[in-house]
DNA sequence: TCTGTTATTCAGTCTGTACTGAACTAACCG
DNA sequence: CGGTTAGTTCAGTACAGACTGAATAACAGA
């Protein structure tokens, strides 16, 4: 993985402009494509010279993709230092960052709804208006916060399954 | 809408928030909370007023909310002037936004695996490996296209019954 | 304990995006 | 046609977050 090929260099390149899109750091972002494309754990070191950025920004990029859990430090028998490997199970990677995405941003607006809804005079102007929209948006993240906690509890396969019985319902009702 | 109560601030600074986090100008994103608590239409005036942002923030960004189609120009009788109003069926908003975030984003990414899997030189060394990792990849946004594809086409309600189907079927399982 | 190597932290700088305000265009009206 | 109001464009600026590099900490081996 010293040099990459121009193959490796799309996919990293394409990876970092994917992840700006949805508030993921380039760096993190590349990192993360790169450690996923290669067959054996990386050390830091090689990490920033493969992507040329500074050897602090590797530290700072791994420890966020520790903490969503989709990369790991391992050892490797008489090197002192630690190498970094992605999982490479595609499924359970979207799963644990959509997790700590829901965690971070779905719960908080969630409960800022709630509080709303709560806080809410009804002998304020226009309070019976608010309180709709207020309602018609919690019962939207309430949906996606069921649908999220069955996903988690179904394995992988099962959502494929999913998948086709949705085809079928589809085919009956059209 | 002239002065906002501390509820319509919360909720709107909340969403401008969580729009920079998804990779959306907060701006935008505190507009369209605006114009979906606002029981009537405002013209642009007002909204720069109400957030303390400059006019032509303000033009551009209800222009890219048109764009996405969940915010539109309806004229009130006796002004000149265009007042915009939010989509407010929730469902059909995230909807709309989703679809033209995957056509955005999702679509290019699988035609860079696609790409790549074609480009893909089997002498190359560990092409296999690469070649194993891509298609994990490309499997996954095959997946999610073909996910998307079903929601676009059932109408909102069954997607609410597929979650109560998803239920039945873990309960089973389990 | 000292030495060399690896990892982390952080103050300062850089960069890309958001935003402003002024200039411009378009539409309407007397 | 002027004058007025609404809407857009764009060059310049401001700002938040990303990134660097130097300092520091942690640690292994001698």
């Amino acid at each position: 993985m010293a040099e990459l090929t121009g193959l490796q260099k799309q996919y990293i390149l394409h990876w970092g402009e994917m992840g700006t899109k949805w508030g993921i750091n380039r760096t993190v972002a590349q990192i993360h494509a790169l450690l996923y494309l290669s067959p054996k754990p990386l050390p830091a070191e090689e990490i920033a010279e493969t992507l040329s950025v500074a050897r602090s920004n590797v530290s700072t990029s791994i420890r966020e993709l520790e903490t969503w859990g989709i990369v790991r430090a391992v050892h490797v028998l008489g090197d002192r230092r630690e190498h970094y490997e992605s999982m490479k199970d595609v499924w359970e990677m979207f799963r644990l960052v959509i997790e700590q995405r829901k965690r971070r941003e779905i719960d908080p607006t969630r409960e800022m709804l709630r509080r709303c809804l709560a806080e809410l005079d009804p002998k304020e102007a226009g309070a019976d208006y608010t309180r709709d929209r207020l309602e018609a948006m919690a019962g939207f993240f309430e949906a996606v916060t069921e649908l999220h906690d069955q996903m988690k509890r179904l394995p992988t396969g099962t959502v494929r399954k999913l998948l086709r019985m949705g085809t079928k319902m589809r085919k009956k009702a059209g």
